[in-house]
RNA sequence: GUGGGUGUAGCUCAGUUGGUUAGAGCGUCAGACUGUGGAUCUGAAUGUCGCCGGUUCGAGUCCGGUCACCCACCCCA
């Protein structure tokens, strides 16, 4: 007469059931796939760090997001809240072995405790991919692509790459002197859309003593509208006096062109001079991916190029770039845009239990088609056809093989397609072949 | 972390001004159908009304707390 446990998961923590679990591994594997196109390597980190290693890198915000406690063996440690500053860490440790350029990515859980939203969860999977010890534009280019690559092979059609570079609000504020005070700028201009130009003005000349013709000239920037050849010619006659602002624009203008050049049609990628992103250690492109359909859920997958990634563990200068992809944000998002199959087994094929004296056969069958690489799932028991029949279709098998004492007298297989429910008697040795064709 | 909203069977919801054994549809399971599944019919199971406490003769219905989810702020994937 125990008192049961309440079965529960924590605020922000979730369970995957079959019909999530097998299209999200769907996404790990096209995102894998993807990244090893490009030479990604893949590397992993332990999900438990020290804490001085995770502190002090992105403020005080993600400070406090962090999931931190003192171990057995009273250390201070701390899970990882994203894969960008453990890989710095991992690079500042193996560097002599890994050598420059290195592209790697990176996917698995991360944790941050803040409170959830849709989209938004305490326990979720990145899947960063980096390029390190480069400052060339190639690679911040390259990163376009592969977002681009990525969304594709999902099968997502609807996303815009929002594109941006921090050197050419840098370049601006050092040219206003206004250099040291970056970050108050970036959190006024971020307000934009919600508390209007003044809003901002008011905010800048409070937060950081601006003047309103410096105010003025800071919206002109984050304000720009247009395509992204009308963005890069005002860029151009208004910020490219200043030698910092003029390389932001070069490169922008080279991403925009070379992108095109390599395919990418033109409304994939959108120059959005008002996307700044919060962390601190961006320096160059920063990038920002949004679902047409759901852009209210938040970018699915960021990123950007920094200076100095490993500096709190190394002198060795580290520049890089890259992005991560919030999978199980994509998923959500995927999930409330139904664009995923509702599909609870992995394998195609079914066998029915016609009767349970022919288990032996229909395992055999089975295994055979299983070692052509096809999932094969035979029923447990010997229930009626319809009722095996129903649950097969039920579960999204594809075919279902049946073979009976006549079948098996006349050395023949039903195989039937559950959706169109139709059916053909096919000799058993060309079950593999016909099943091949099918699938 | 702050503010607002929601919380009744697996799912979508109904439950009159607090009053006897809490309902529907869908779904699930069994049977009609001992070799063939989306139809029909018959029957069945399932809820500590999120949880804890308070007010009351009596609470799903009122109050407080708590947990979870949704929305906004903040920040971000």
């Amino acid at each position: 007469m125990a008192d049961l446990i309440q079965p529960r998961t924590l605020k922000g923590f979730r369970d995957y059931l079959p019909q999530l679990m097998i299209p999200r591994e769907h996404l790990l594997e096209q995102a894998r796939r993807v990244y090893r196109s490009y030479g990604f390597a893949p590397i992993d980190t332990p999900a438990l760090e020290y804490t001085e290693i995770l502190l002090g890198k992105g403020g005080e915000e993600s400070d406090k997001q962090l999931y931190r406690f003192t171990d057995h063996g009273g250390r201070d440690v701390a899970l990882r809240f994203d894969l960008t500053v453990p890989f710095a860490r991992f690079a500042a440790e193996h560097m002599g072995q890994l050598g420059t350029p290195f592209k790697r990515y990176h996917m698995g859980p991360v944790w941050r405790g803040e409170n959830t939203q849709r989209g938004r969860f305490r326990e979720f999977w990145q899947c960063d991919f980096d390029t390190i010890g480069t400052t060339a534009n190639a690679a911040d280019i390259e990163v376009v692509l592969v977002i681009h690559d990525l969304f594709q092979a999902l099968g997502i059609d609807r996303f815009t790459i929002h594109v941006n570079n921090r050197l050419i609000l840098n370049g601006l504020l050092e040219e206003l002197d206004l250099a040291g005070k970056t970050k108050e700028m970036l959190i006024a201009l971020d307000k934009l859309p919600k508390i209007g130009r003044d809003g901002v003005s008011a905010v800048m000349s409070e937060k950081a003593n601006v003047t309103l013709q410096q105010a003025e000239r800071l919206l002109n920037l984050a304000e720009m509208q247009g395509t992204n050849v009308e963005i890069l010619a005002r860029l151009g006659q208004e910020f490219g006096g200043n030698a910092k602002a003029a390389e932001g624009i070069h490169r922008l203008e080279e991403l925009v062109s070379t992108v095109k050049a390599a395919g990418v049609p033109e409304d994939k990628v959108k120059l959005d001079l008002s996307i700044a992103r919060g962390l601190d250690y961006y320096t160059g492109a920063v990038y920002e991916t949004f679902l047409t359909d759901l852009p209210k859920i938040g970018s699915v997958c960021s990123g950007g190029r920094y200076d100095n990634l490993a500096k709190l563990f190394t002198k060795q200068e580290l520049p890089g770039v890259g992005a991560s992809l919030g999978l199980d944000r994509l998923l959500a998002a995927m999930e409330e845009l139904n664009l995923l199959q509702s599909v609870a087994t992995p394998a195609p094929v079914f066998v029915v239990q016609f009767d349970a004296q022919y288990l032996g056969k229909y395992q055999k069958m089975a295994r055979t088609l299983r070692a052509a690489g096809i999932g094969v799932e035979v029923y447990p028991d010997a229930k009626k056809v319809g009722q095996q029949l129903q649950f097969a279709e039920k579960r999204g098998f594809k075919i279902a093989l049946i073979a009976g004492p006549d079948e098996f007298a006349q050395g023949v297989w039903k195989i039937k397609d559950l959706a169109k429910r139709e059916e053909a008697s096919i000799p058993a040795n060309d079950v593999l072949a016909v099943l091949s064709g099918k699938l």
